[in-house]
DNA sequence: AGGAGATTGAGGTCTGACCATAGTTCACCA
DNA sequence: TGGTGAACTATGGTCAGACCTCAATCTCCT
């Protein structure tokens, strides 16, 4: 940092010093030896602090790499590598240029780093597309049994009742109906009022988007299933709204059910070209 | 790579050559106008779809950063940022050292991402512990009812019944308790059969243990808080194994709502003194 | 044969540079 | 005076190359 004898390479810097002579154990959730802890891992604990203790919240801007490298005595590549992670996990964004609208800015967007993982776990085989279905039913299900007690929700009630007209769109495309309709769920489950379930759900959604899209292009009778979620999409809306959390349920496991079924009907074909 | 000119930096390196003249436009997936692909984004897609295709799997390794970086035609250092973002995902684990355990090798451990990204949209008040919990009981008590249903799975059974006798063990503290019953929930909630269920329920549970540690750290009829918890989980444990779903499920909602609550009070407490 | 030391391969970190981008400032001209 | 475009500056993005530490292996001496 500050003036360095003469000698270019001498000081003996790297990761050793830095974090002292490698200060085993940690004497708080030690459990069995840790590992090894990384460089960056005090920043990006410091950081959690911060945003538990309320000191950065939602808006705020972080200092900038250089800075907090340098305040952290650590380089700036280790920083990078905090706040790398702190954006795949959708705590923050970074973006390029100067003035207010640049650097690393805290925007917490939960749902994006969840789908991230879970597509990738989808991904590694290590989470069945049918069990992520099935999860998705139970929060689902449970989501509009919750709503339908609820009447002060008539914002997010009319939130997918646009989504729901915009899909009766007769010209809509494959894409842009699903795109909607991963909206419209995610807004049903919303309807119940509960953050974390709303994250889960858009995480789930997300995470078989892909699978989903490849699902819908290889299936034969569109027009005929484009009307039936329709159909479908309406009973399950008006059970909301009607206060009946029973049907609602029914029909959206019917629903998912079914178009599950579907998909793997088509998924399957496909591969039997 | 090869061969450079003599003079020291004229060549423009830096991102625009590697990537080309910026290849605006994916093709594929495109949407709305990528707004900005980073370098290892293309890396990271790769290692996706390798995983997605089997041509990599749990427990292979990938090839070396230095290798990766060459066969890429991008630098170490946006090999890295890519590698970290899958181990902060818990896809993968990177190790020093030399031999066939070292480097990064595909682990697929997805309640680790999930959880941390949960716990810093906690701590940056995104998801409130209210709603953690109200998800945790919808998660459990529906794993209850399913568990009670299957009768193949004599093995997590014994896993739990394992957890909850060591538990029993009158001279336990704080932490090696709540570490234990930790676990015990998981396995219950493993019991159902649903990998994606028991993910969340390990990172709804790890996103809040520093918070539940808090807790009990305050609560001052502990030895009277722990008796009880012991009856309950008796009383839970065995409702599963009578196959009994309704009331394993109402005695652990009752469980963690009164559990809960105690630990509420404690904060609570806590916070006044 | 057996163990201590050298070697090797791989990740971890640092430094310092340049590039791209986006506000901000300000000189210059109409 | 007022607008406008060019320079400036701040900030992230990327690269290259070096050195360190660690863990497995190999080598060679006892």
């Amino acid at each position: 940092m500050d003036a360095a004898p003469a000698s270019s390479r001498s000081r003996n810097n790297g990761c050793g010093p830095a974090t002292g002579p490698h200060p085993r154990k940690d004497a708080v959730t030690a459990a069995e030896a840790t590992p090894r802890r990384r460089t960056y891992d005090v920043l990006l604990h410091d950081i959690e602090a911060d945003l538990r203790s309320g000191k950065i919240k939602l808006g705020d801007r972080l200092p900038g790499e250089r800075t907090l490298a340098e305040s952290y005595g650590i380089s700036r590549a280790s920083v990078r590598e905090a706040i790398r992670i702190l954006d795949a996990m959708g705590v923050l964004r970074s973006s390029v240029g100067s003035g207010p609208t640049a650097g690393a800015i805290v925007i917490s967007d939960p749902s994006a780093g969840l789908s991230s993982a879970l597509r990738l776990h989808v991904a590694s085989s290590r989470l069945p597309v049918k069990d992520i279905v099935q999860t998705r039913i139970l929060l689902e299900t449970w989501s509009a049994q919750t709503a339908a007690t609820r009447t002060d929700a008539q914002e997010e009630l009319e939130q997918a009742s646009r989504l729901l007209h915009a899909m009766d769109n007769p010209q809509i495309g494959r894409d842009a109906f699903y795109e909607l309709d991963a909206r419209f769920h995610v807004a049903l489950s919303s309807l119940a009022g509960n953050a974390v379930v709303t994250t889960m759900m858009e995480s789930l959604s997300g995470s078989i988007v892909g699978y989903i899209k490849g699902a819908m292009d290889a299936m034969e009778a569109w027009p005929d299933v484009l009307s039936a979620l329709r159909t479908q999409h309406h009973g399950i809306f008006d059970a909301v709204q009607a206060h009946d959390g029973e049907l609602a349920a029914r029909l959206l496991r019917e629903h998912i059910e079914w178009f599950h079924q579907k998909a793997r009907e088509a998924t399957v074909g496909q591969a039997a070209h």
